[in-house]
DNA sequence: TTTGACTATTGATCTAGGTCAAACCGATTC
DNA sequence: GAATCGGTTTGACCTAGATCAATAGTCAAA
């Protein structure tokens, strides 16, 4: 069989094993089914999306999945666990650009020039699907909805960037966190996992870096927000948000708000003053 | 002919009359050539590139090309002239996400949601190649390279984000500008305009909003680094870079210069690092 | 050439958040 | 249990940059 015949069944049968991937269960078993990026094939192909089967690595807590100027193989979908990723400064300082979870894909930066651009870093023992991108751009080559696909969630990482710099260059800090945990709620949500009571997996540091703070500044805001009643945080990492609707209304937003990873709109005022009579 | 040998006939020619685009000159002769997206071509597809030829648009200066929420159809190259994007907040606070000059392109926010998330505003008059997305797909999927090369482009901008994104949350005012100036030397010079001698299209409160400061800072900051005497500046627009070396120097850089620890007169506190961005 | 609308500069003051430092807490390890 | 350790909280203080306000330059239209 050549190589076209043979991508041309792989892209029909949806079996990668032919191009040297194999591992217990497919895509279609997957528990991050519908997170990773069927939500955007065309229904009529998605058989083939159901037989994927990529190879998966273990990355340990504290463990790097890949550093900036690495070079670019592959992307990568968070299986389970907890990641950031970092953009490193010459000088020492860094700059968490992002945190992901289960179903959540890793490695974009990396295209462009062919090296990653920044460090990924597990938070939590985790694990993730290789998704070699040479392979992936010969099968999207066969199916066309696969290369529109991946440029739909390249474009929908610029957008969520974007937001993220608008709140770095705009945003209070109780703005800030507030949005910054609104936005894990709609993720865990997303997951069925409860969008009300959820386990902080970064330190205070990695937050603040993440939202242009100091940690003791995320410190002090989360402490006002728990004084507010408006969340319970328990041994530091376990949160509780007591009321999703001040919260929201603490940043200007309606409740039921697209998923966006920060809020379009804000309010000035201290928290607990809003609040009071939200 | 049917719709498909249509296509494969495009994808030979690279005659794209056929899907109803015809303008003046084609990519070939336009001036931007080897700026917009020859660069990732493969060199034994070119061909076709040097034959593209894309409807265009004048936008005058304040103009709108898109709007945040518009339906999303084309991106869109900058033949000449200067844009800035800029994301709304809806209670009136904006901030600016980009600014776009000649071979740049615009739009990419647009594929994720089939809306545009930002606006994409001229600062002086200015004329975009209109490139829709639906028929550059149809392209991509004849011409495997074009696919690639759109791809890198996505990703260049997911980093040029992060860099920026780096800037908001751990620069001084003070690198921020610098690393501002510094970022548009690069462009103009990358385009065989001057890399020291150029002028500013925006104003103070746009420069203010991109980089996260107040329109007043960003003046006080152009104002001590004229008194250092590292530029000049001539009716508020006209900005010359009088030592390019020490301005790598004051956000860390490696200039090629040597080792001249530069007393920053302009500034108390030793200086960051070096950030690209655009 | 004057007028008016922007835009930019500059000074005086204020404050959100940074910095520094001490204490605390929970989980390990000895 | 005591000691250690990484992370967190909290208080006291400070400063970079915001805010407020007055002045001045730029440019296009009348």
């Amino acid at each position: 069989m050549s190589y076209d015949e043979c991508l041309s069944r792989i892209a029909e049968t949806g079996d990668l094993t032919a191009l040297g991937m194999s591992v217990a269960d497919g895509c279609g078993a997957c528990s991050s089914r519908g997170l990773c990026w069927s939500a955007g094939i065309a229904s009529d192909e998605k058989r083939w999306y159901d037989n994927l089967k990529f190879t998966r690595r273990r990355v340990k807590r504290g463990e790097v999945l890949y550093h900036m100027g690495d070079g670019f193989e592959s992307i990568f979908a968070v299986r389970s666990g907890f990641f950031k990723t970092r953009v490193l400064l010459q000088d020492g300082r860094d700059h968490v650009t992002s945190f992901r979870m289960n179903g959540e894909l890793l490695g974009f930066d990396g295209i462009g020039s062919q090296a990653y651009s920044c460090d990924a870093i597990a938070l939590e023992d985790s694990e993730v699907c290789i998704i070699p991108y040479q392979r992936l751009m010969h099968l999207a080559a066969k199916v066309q909805s696969l290369g529109l696909e991946l440029n739909r969630m390249l474009s929908r990482e610029i957008v969520r960037e974007q937001h993220l710099m608008a709140l770095l260059g705009t945003m209070q800090a109780d703005e800030r966190v507030v949005t910054f945990l609104l936005n894990l709620s709609t993720r865990f949500k997303e997951r069925h996992y409860s969008a009300t009571r959820f386990v902080l997996r970064m330190t205070r540091e990695e937050i603040g870096s993440y939202l242009g703070l100091k940690l003791e500044t995320v410190s002090r805001v989360l402490g006002r927000l728990q004084a507010a009643k408006l969340i319970q945080i328990e041994h530091s990492k376990q949160v509780t948000l007591l009321d999703i609707d001040k919260l929201n209304n603490a940043i200007g937003r309606e409740a039921d708000a697209p998923n966006v990873v920060v809020a379009m709109s804000f309010r000035r005022q201290p928290i607990g003053q809003s609040v009071a009579h939200a």
